[in-house]
DNA sequence: CTGAAAGCGCTAACAA
DNA sequence: TTGTTAGCGCTTTCAG
């Protein structure tokens, strides 16, 4: 069993007021400190959080319900996060719901029942249903990526319109003017936000608008390699293609491999997220690239914020928008009219 | 303020011990029970972990020490496990100590602090100092991945020694003997493991080992590349290059094509990891997969024994070794000698 | 099957 | 500054 406060006081003739002072940044004779230190490395004493928790109704931990784990922006996230509320003194707990609004549901249980005392969340369940029961409590809900509508919170976000309008942009002064794109799932956020800015280029560069140019995708990897295989089927006539997350890009490199399709000369492709994978390409892929790092130090900012100074609740919701940048590979061609 | 069992009671008449036996599995009147039932929907209780765990002594909480999240061979395996560990209630904390020994020990520490049930670690310090204090708890310790010296517990590793040799065996076969391998940090069992296992196919073959073939990387993207640079560098001669991480060989990826490098005409390459990332090479990598699901399974199946029933403990620490796969690309040529 | 009561390890008044 | 004491919400004897 592991050693209490209790067996401090016992062993240095202390009570527990004054080593629970010396463990709160209180002040404690100095005599006494030094009792108190000899009797920790004595018993090796570690204060237990699960007590101290009970008692003061924060368990200095934060809850994260993101759709998948393996997805790199959300790994990314994730880690840069973490490694901010660990070194504030808090635990990050993360459940991977799986993109499936059941799970997610449940993992928001799971969390108040744990007493969390904060949610970060990619939100699957775009009506917010999920998080309705933990707002009750008082406690901040960050979310990350994604607006929802019934929930009224914190929020950083990608100017995921923008985002598109700019690769678009780039395709369309190269001379592009068949260009397809692999969306993400319909009701996400940043996919409607995406296929926005696809359609308000083209409407800008008065491109008519095609439907079987419009893929609409899921985010994964599979996902990616049927767009870009049904796109080239159906578009014989396709010089481009926008991808509009990284692992749909990877996906549909490997349909690009798979069908033998030469980038750029018989197909331009600008992709999304991960540079490191990008220049793993042949050649270079040209990409969209948001700011993960950044997203993770705002969402830490935000909910510490929030968790270290109470006063300030029930203002206005914060939502922060970043912008994205276009890193440019050699996998978009200059076409001439 | 959340509802305790307390409102429960009062609202039902009850006494505390039928409540909490009601949320127990004990056995409650029928009448009681709806009663009971009722009396949570409109108090919107929640079961308080926190108290439950400082009664009991046991948080359903267990820690998880990684190097690094961003890592995909860690991510993967994290994602099986929390799954299955939430679906028996357990919470998992995830700790990413960036590889650095210090903040592995003070990873352990905090989650001692949490009191975690157990804790599941890939061990960066491979003396296993960091992890003497929590052993003295008698809570179970599972090791991912890699061995060390001064703790026994169980661990789930990969056998190394053989993917190496098998992939060393491919090039060998094929008439490769120039035969470059970019290996990992010195000190970290896999590496070794792996490193062994390439002296091991060589002598095996007859084929004399020479220093400048062997570049000993770190396991970063960035430490691909420049071991492949290096290796191609050094070694005007070399016809194949096997590279012993999944960061690596997206590293060793981009060395080639910033080279300019023609795969398999001017060099084979072998990879690890990540058969979705070895499609979408051009062309398809040769790899030599690891089986992340069943380790994330089997290391879940490890824990969760440990921690549901407490007789069998202090018997021989547990070793479970699993096999590694070749997947085949083009990505190995036939060598006519 | 149910109720009363003790106590897990800690914090926070309050008193000294 | 330090000691005493009363809980935080739960489980768990022990009676009834």
């Amino acid at each position: 069993m592991a050693a209490t406060m209790k067996d401090i006081a016992r062993l240095t003739g202390l009570g527990l007021a004054t080593i629970s002072s010396y463990f709160n940044g209180g002040n404690v004779r100095e005599k006494n400190r030094v009792k108190i230190e000899k009797a920790i490395e004595e018993l090796h004493y570690e204060v237990n959080e699960v007590a101290r928790g009970l008692k003061t109704n924060a368990t200095k931990t934060i809850g994260v319900v993101i759709p998948e784990l393996n997805n790199i922006f959300c790994a990314e996230i994730i880690t840069g996060m973490e490694d901010i509320l660990r070194s504030h003194g808090y635990a990050t707990i993360v459940c991977d719901c799986r993109t499936d609004k059941k799970l997610e549901q449940e993992a928001v249980e799971f969390l108040i029942r744990r007493r969390v005392d904060g949610i970060i969340n990619m939100p699957v369940d775009e009506t917010g249903a999920h998080l309705k029961r933990f707002q009750k409590t008082g406690k901040p809900i960050v979310l990350i990526d994604r607006k929802i509508q019934g929930i009224s919170c914190d929020s950083v976000l990608v100017d995921n319109k923008k985002a598109a309008e700019d690769a678009m942009q780039l395709f369309i002064e190269k001379g592009h003017r068949k260009i397809g794109i692999i969306g993400g799932p319909e009701g996400i956020f940043t996919a409607e936000e995406r296929l926005e800015g696809y359609y308000t280029a083209l409407k800008k560069a008065g491109i008519p608008i095609k439907n079987s140019l419009v893929y609409h995708g899921d985010y994964t990897i599979q996902g990616g390699v049927r767009g870009l295989e049904e796109l080239v089927r159906e578009n014989p006539d396709m010089t481009a293609v926008f991808v509009t997350n990284y692992e749909m890009t990877m996906g549909a490199m490997i349909g690009v491999n798979e069908l033998g399709i030469q980038i750029p000369e018989q197909l331009s492709v600008i992709g999304f997220d991960n540079l490191q994978f990008a220049r793993a390409c042949r050649p270079k892929l040209t990409i969209v690239s948001q700011p993960t790092d950044r997203i993770a130090r705002e969402i830490a900012r935000i909910i510490l914020e929030h968790l270290e100074k109470k006063e300030e609740r029930s203002e206005e919701p914060f939502m922060e928008k970043l912008q994205t940048e276009i890193m440019e590979g050699k996998s978009v061609s200059i076409l001439n009219r």
